[in-house]
DNA sequence: CCCTGATTCGC
DNA sequence: GCGAATCAGG
């Protein structure tokens, strides 16, 4: 197997999603774990937490079983103290800029930095203007096929190939297991998803204390099977 | 033992 | 660039 761009967009996906290498690897198929770290390395996005991490600092206490190193480094000795290095940093300011934050989403306010409030969707949502989206979190799948209100059977889905961009995108069920599929519902326009599911994928920030509990696991979670 | 991610290094 | 082998921690 080789990696494409599907699969490395998947493999990317899953890792900040916070899959394990093990469930990433057995979900693109024909690679292994070490396959999948290896390349999540090599892509850079690697810094999450390892159960390994933070003592297992070993820079190169190698017994040596196989290939041995000898690269004596002229470490320079001279050192003259060139570092005092003042830092007057941590300036505390316990509580410096705190509220301001909770009302510049859902506040029509005329914020000056936040992004412009161009309408408000049916969903909900917010609808921003083109120059200012800021990403949002989540094209985050559903762990389960939820009864959105699609056909009765799935007979038709929507498969990869139905895809266009008129049809809303959103995955239902697991890429990979028989009855995945999309919604396949019209698109809200400017939208990559339908009015319904745009509510899911741009939720409107809400105030700090009134935040839904469940925030929506990347990439389904664990595995349902 | 199982699992996890990190690292090394021959290919 | 790839990934098996290895390591180290839970």
């Amino acid at each position: 197997m080789s990696w494409t761009e599907e699969r490395i967009e998947k493999l990317t996906k899953m890792w900040e999603g916070g899959s394990t290498a093990s469930q990433i690897a057995e979900e693109l198929g024909g690679v292994s774990r070490n396959a999948v770290i290896g390349k999540a390395h090599r892509l850079g996005l690697k810094a999450r937490p390892s159960p390994v991490k933070e003592k297992a600092a070993k820079p190169k206490p190698k017994p040596a079983p196989k290939k041995a190193e000898a690269a004596p480094k002229p470490e320079a000795p001279a050192r003259a103290a060139p570092a005092p290095a003042p830092a007057p940093a941590a300036r505390p300011t316990p509580a410096a800029a705190p509220q301001q934050r909770a009302a510049d989403t859902a506040s029509p306010a005329p914020s000056s930095n936040s992004p412009r409030i161009v309408s408000v969707g049916p969903g909900g949502f917010l609808r921003q203007g083109p120059g200012d989206q800021q990403s949002p979190i989540p094209p985050a799948p559903p762990r389960r096929l939820v009864p959105a209100k699609p056909s009765p059977e799935i007979a038709d889905k929507t498969s990869l190939l139905d895809l266009n961009d008129r049809i809303c995108r959103w995955p239902m069920g697991h890429p990979g297991e028989p009855d995945f599929h999309f919604c396949g519902d019209k698109v809200n326009p400017g939208f990559p998803y339908c009015v319904e599911h745009c509510g899911r994928a741009y939720q409107a920030q809400l105030p700090r204390g009134a935040r839904r509990p469940p925030p929506p696991l990347p990439f389904g979670g664990p595995r349902v099977r």
